[in-house]
DNA sequence: TATTAGCACTCAAAGAGTGAGAGTGCTAAA
DNA sequence: TTTAGCACTCTCACTCTTTGAGTGCTAATA
């Protein structure tokens, strides 16, 4: 596989992207920067086209890279031009200042990334799996109604109303919240289990046995922080993509993601993955991603959905800027949470 | 107008929604249940045409209903069958019972309704307008950082960080808390309004300046009640409609709405709009709404937008049973919370 | 007078044929 | 090893034709 064998294959991904034409050997040619005949050109595209690179709609159309030309494009052909401190500025703006609250900067970015992309966003809600809890509060707000406030150090915020069988006494609260504080305060919200809640819901039925259902419902929101699912962002943008199967595009965006294995992989870079490769069920499409980081832990992944046939060149970058900017500013957070933690202002 | 041409008209929408073809004369008179040649009918056809009931998309198709003709047959023609108990059921199922909070009702119908008739669900929010704040509270979550959280009677508990320039004392909380709750507590969400908060923060300021932030929080939690929209779940299912134009479809369902003035009508019941009058911009479309009512009140919003051929006979009786279920169960769960009001369990 | 049968007419959709154009693969020459 | 040349292939856009559904009109009928 000779040198210029790979910079026809650049060319023709390069070409492709732009025009979204498949791409014949003259128009390589015409291109200037490799001084061969449109015939070499079109030999050497044979031979790409024979170890996969490439390939024809028909007979007589220029090539297209299969996802196995773009795999290797991406990996070893590819120079990604650093973004400008203009763009970078711009980004900055998008994503919000240090005290943004982590969900926050997260649905930011994704807003960030459809916006210049013109592609559907995809996330993970990961981070508060990551993080402990620091707060439980019970607040009666009605007959018999109580909502319940779950606090976790990364900042989010999750609520539930919550109704009893009778009226809890102002002791019968403070036991509740005093005995749950206790018992949650700093758990990691990865190492809370079912049995942790059947235990407390024991302890705290032998008190009084109306107290369960609201250890049922701190259960239930902290299974909300534990639940981990990819959602996708912007997915109307897919639609206006003619390569992409509409229908493949409707039922993915209306569906729920599990976390998939692309996005629990342990390398940590730039992640390419192909709907083609039968990572997921859109045909013709690319998933983009990397992954955030908190800590020094993996918080979380963040990237696009598109066309395979989309500009990597141009968007890698963002989405590298992207992590790297909401790691440093997590990392920061963490901080003012940890020193908070440390010196709580209410005793 | 005799009465064999309404006849004919009410089959022909029938037929249309039924096939999504154009149907001509012959077919009407295959239906059996109108007892004269297809000459006859092809005659009474052109009437109806001539009188703007149906149009032909070509010379030698069939005839299709026009939007007049639509609202003649929804208006006069049209019998729609009563619900089975059976499909009361399943409704009642999925709406959720007597303790299920507003807004969760509200989606929940709106996921019923896309369910069973695989169109667009519409919803308004109007209902926390009409509420009244039932309890703000400020809770200290890590270093100078704050949650408010803002409870209204109709069950809505909204929250959000606020990050303080200083810490606040016992003594600071306490007074900010006692004053906010003076303030706001039992004031209608209509009635907020910003010279309101303009006071307030004055007043705050002049005892201490920093907790204004705390103050303009709970404005913009506040912002989030009064703000009125109308919302569009599963707008996915209108791009599998072909009659609908694509592309209008996904602009509409990207946009916000603001409440339309289909949705403010005083008119309380079943009401159909078309896109073809102008109402809103998906050309071949039409919107089912019906208001739920709440204490006697008007309190929003609930239907779907679907294409115009569609089997409004099956759909309105949906719309009606959950639109009346719903006013039954806000006016019970209302009756609750007043009651609550009234004896704080908590002093 | 209202209804019906019959027939010519219209039009869209589907199919068949055609030419142009783009691109290829192969061969032979440089 | 590269290039020029050429025959070949296949799609796309276009036109022409056929088919069939459905109409409107007219004249006969109840």
């Amino acid at each position: 596989m000779d040198e210029r064998k790979l910079r026809i294959l650049a060319a023709v991904v390069d070409e492709y992207v732009r025009t979204g034409e498949p791409v014949g050997s003259k128009a390589i040619s015409k291109l200037g920067h490799i001084k061969v005949s449109s015939a070499t050109i079109r030999n050497d595209m044979a031979v790409l086209e024979q170890l996969g690179y490439l390939e024809q709609p028909h007979t007589s159309a220029g090539r297209v890279p299969t996802f196995k030309g773009y795999r290797l494009y991406i990996d070893e052909l590819m120079t990604a031009p650093a973004l400008s401190d203009e763009e970078k500025n711009k980004l900055d703006e998008m994503l919000g200042g240090a005290d943004t609250p982590e969900e926050l900067l997260i649905e930011n970015a994704a807003a960030a990334l459809t916006e210049i992309t013109q592609c559907a966003a995809v996330v993970t809600n990961s981070v508060p799996r990551f993080s402990v809890i620091s707060k439980v509060e019970v607040i009666p707000t009605g007959k018999r109604l109580y909502v319940i406030l779950l606090i976790t150090s990364n900042g989010s915020i999750k609520n539930k109303a919550c109704r009893l069988e009778f009226d809890l006494s102002h002791e019968q609260l403070d036991f509740f919240t005093h005995y749950i504080d206790e018992n949650l305060h700093g758990v990691s919200v990865e190492d809370l289990s079912e049995e942790m809640f059947d235990k407390m819901v024991a302890a705290v039925s032998a008190y009084m046995i109306s107290l369960s259902p609201l250890v049922k419902s701190i259960y239930e929101l902290s299974e909300d922080l534990r639940h981990q699912e990819m959602t996708v962002k912007g997915g109307e943008k897919l639609l206006s993509c003619d390569e992409l199967d509409k229908m493949e595009v409707v039922k993915f965006i209306g569906q729920k993601h599990e976390i998939t294995d692309i996005l629990e992989d342990t390398f940590s870079g730039i992640q390419v993955k192909f709907g083609a490769e039968g990572n997921f069920a859109i045909g013709n499409s690319s998933m983009i991603v990397s992954k955030y980081r908190k800590g020094g832990k993996d918080a979380g992944s963040l990237g696009i959905i598109g066309p395979m046939r989309v500009d990597y060149k141009k968007i890698i970058p963002y989405i590298e800027y992207l992590t790297q900017k909401i790691s440093y500013l997590m990392s920061e957070n963490d901080e003012n949470i940890i020193m908070a933690e440390n010196s709580e202002p209410k005793p």
